[in-house]
DNA sequence: TGGAGCATCACATGAATGTGTGGTTTTTTG
DNA sequence: CAAAAAACCACACATTCATGTGATGCTCCA
């Protein structure tokens, strides 16, 4: 028997989804709120084992609800039940521990599925949603790992460079004179087209060269 | 009716899911590979909608592979198909665009489902691997926000400073002293707790303050 | 075997930078 | 309103840094 709160503003909606849940085998809804204002002490009343979460409430909204909860609940499921499925929400849901993310417009047969691959530690997603967190990841952070040939040596210094170190500190980490760790960070300016410690810096951070 | 490439190292495997797939209503297998060595000129030849891809496979696998055909086509739908469902091959498949990640124990009639659901833009997930990737989302280098009580005013001399700009430079950008610029350096380098351009650079990059 | 690349070191110079100390004016805020 | 914070400016000094020139020894490889 999965256990479930619903969060849900629009009374009507609210009181369909009850009824489709609560009647169904297997399911039972606990109770049924129209917004988060009390969410944390609610979960920690009822004990549910997933929560029906609208993103768009009244006073406190979803994902706001679901930052409480996450504060002291890592264990509940909570899944966003909302219409909307843009990436802004989408990434702050997830970002925040969201179990899964589907869309109202979702059949009720589709929705008790759901509710169960939730329960079972699945990640229900309707399907534009999952496309969406797909592209997010191959949009994320490119390692776009460009390559300036950059020797072991030179390698070495701009790590150095990078962690703030002086001159005179990577020749004593590196035991080689100053004089060659200038010359190796001449060449590196070459390579990466900088004339500046801060700018080779900044390029391997953003190159994700370190 | 969706058409498929498979590439499989397995002979068995590769029959059975070609016997399969090509024997179902809709579905239709161009050809059955035991490597990628020459996906880029295959997947051109045959113009496929759905890629079968197994990741652990001899002289090109399947990442490699999947790398490979995102450098030419961003279009055909690739759907990873494997026994691995661990972190770092889930990772680095979905970060070069792979559109869905299954494993092979999946029960044929929700392979064909998967495939149908790939074929029209969404992104069929095995429940384990799709838990995964929402984990990651929510472990992953977030902004944390730090907060160094940066001004307005420091926050664009840290920009500038970020994009390589000379003390000089800045001053002319900001309209204000070089001397100006230097005091806002220090206070800078106070909130910081960092005594030089560089570190200041690295750390607005790895505190994401910029 | 001889050039190409890499790593090492040296000396020199001017510009950039960090640090210290002093101040005025404007904006924010209790 | 008065105090605090922010923004602004200036002068001085030592250090760091970028840049140039030149040199030695090593390894790889054609």
């Amino acid at each position: 028997m999965i256990k479930l709160l619903i969060y849900e503003d629009n009374a009507q909606l609210r009181e369909g989804l009850t009824m489709l849940i609560d009647g169904s085998e297997g399911f039972s809804v606990l109770a049924a709120f129209k917004n988060c204002s009390n969410v944390a002490h609610e979960v920690k009343t009822f004990r549910p084992d997933v929560i029906l979460m609208d993103i768009d409430m009244p006073v406190v909204n979803g994902l706001e609800g679901l930052k409480r909860i996450r504060e002291t609940d890592d264990e509940v499921k909570v899944l966003m039940l909302t219409v909307f499925d843009d990436h802004k929400n989408i990434f702050q849901a997830l970002q925040n521990g969201a179990n899964g993310y589907i869309l109202k417009k979702t059949p009720p047969a589709r929705l008790l599925e759901y509710i169960q691959e939730a329960s079972t530690g699945g990640a229900p997603m309707t399907a534009s949603v999952a496309a969406q967190v797909l592209k997010m990841f191959s949009q994320m952070n490119l390692p776009a790992d460009k390559d300036y040939n950059l020797s072991d040596r030179e390698k070495q210094v701009l790590q150095l460079l990078v962690n703030g170190y002086s001159y005179k500190m990577i020749a004593a980490e590196m035991f080689i004179a100053m004089d060659t760790v200038r010359s190796h960070i001449k060449k590196i300016y070459e390579k990466l087209h900088v004339n500046s410690k801060s700018e080779a810096v900044a390029k391997a951070f953003r190159d994700k060269l370190v």
